[in-house]
DNA sequence: CACGCGATTTGG
DNA sequence: CAAATCGCGTGT
């Protein structure tokens, strides 16, 4: 019973808006489980991407084959391979046929007793941004589609937080888009902590 | 089916 | 500042 009211929260909450869903994910934990064991980190930096009308989401060119995992409805992984050679971790969010998802931009990586690393990792092992985190977590498309909700191999856990410093501003490397979306502030991060990216 | 480029990272 | 590297969307 326990069980089935949790996962139904969980449902709820990635049916909110992206950008909701984006603020709410940073200072959350992910878990990533594989045979090699659990990796546990918490989310700094994210990234929402909202709609056929935003022109820097991908879903602004249309359903596509691509596209489609972002018309479900939200709690299910979009990854995809950018640059021939990294993977992006996003969590789609919303109802189902509004396509919209965050992206997971910033990691900070933590100790099996939720403790920060007492000696961060170096070289190729960095998590402060999109490709390296999944690098560190040997995420790849084998992923696509998955459902969090599932609560196995990479899901978010809620845990306690209290007076989280969060720093909104534009996106990044989204050029391309139309100024109007350029300019939204839809990126968010935890300020004060070593591993945001720039 | 060819072409151009990208929600990045790295090293010079 | 440019290279690495290939899937995807677009147009023929």
């Amino acid at each position: 019973m326990i069980r089935r009211k949790t996962e139904l929260l969980i449902t709820q909450f990635y049916q909110q808006d992206a950008i909701n869903v984006a603020q709410q994910l940073i200072g959350k934990l992910l878990i990533r489980e594989t045979k090699q064991g659990r990796l546990y980190s918490r989310i700094i930096e994210t990234e929402a991407y909202f709609g056929e009308e935003d022109t820097a989401c991908h879903a602004s060119k249309g359903r596509t084959q691509r596209t489609e995992v972002m018309y479900q409805s939200g709690g299910v992984a979009y990854i995809y391979l950018i640059y021939g050679m990294y993977h992006m971790l996003n969590i789609v969010t919303g109802d189902s046929e509004h396509p919209q998802a965050v992206l997971i931009r910033g990691i900070e990586p933590l100790s099996d007793d939720l403790q920060p690393l007492p000696n961060p990792p170096k070289s190729q092992l960095k998590t402060n941004g999109p490709g390296k985190l999944c690098r560190y977590l040997s995420i790849d498309k084998q992923l696509n589609h998955w459902d969090l909700t599932l609560r196995q191999q990479l899901w978010v856990e809620d845990i306690k937080q209290q007076n989280l410093s969060i720093a909104t501003g534009p996106r990044i490397g989204i050029d391309y888009a139309h100024p109007k979306d350029r300019d939204k502030p839809w990126r968010f991060w935890l300020k004060d902590n070593i591993y945001v990216s720039k």
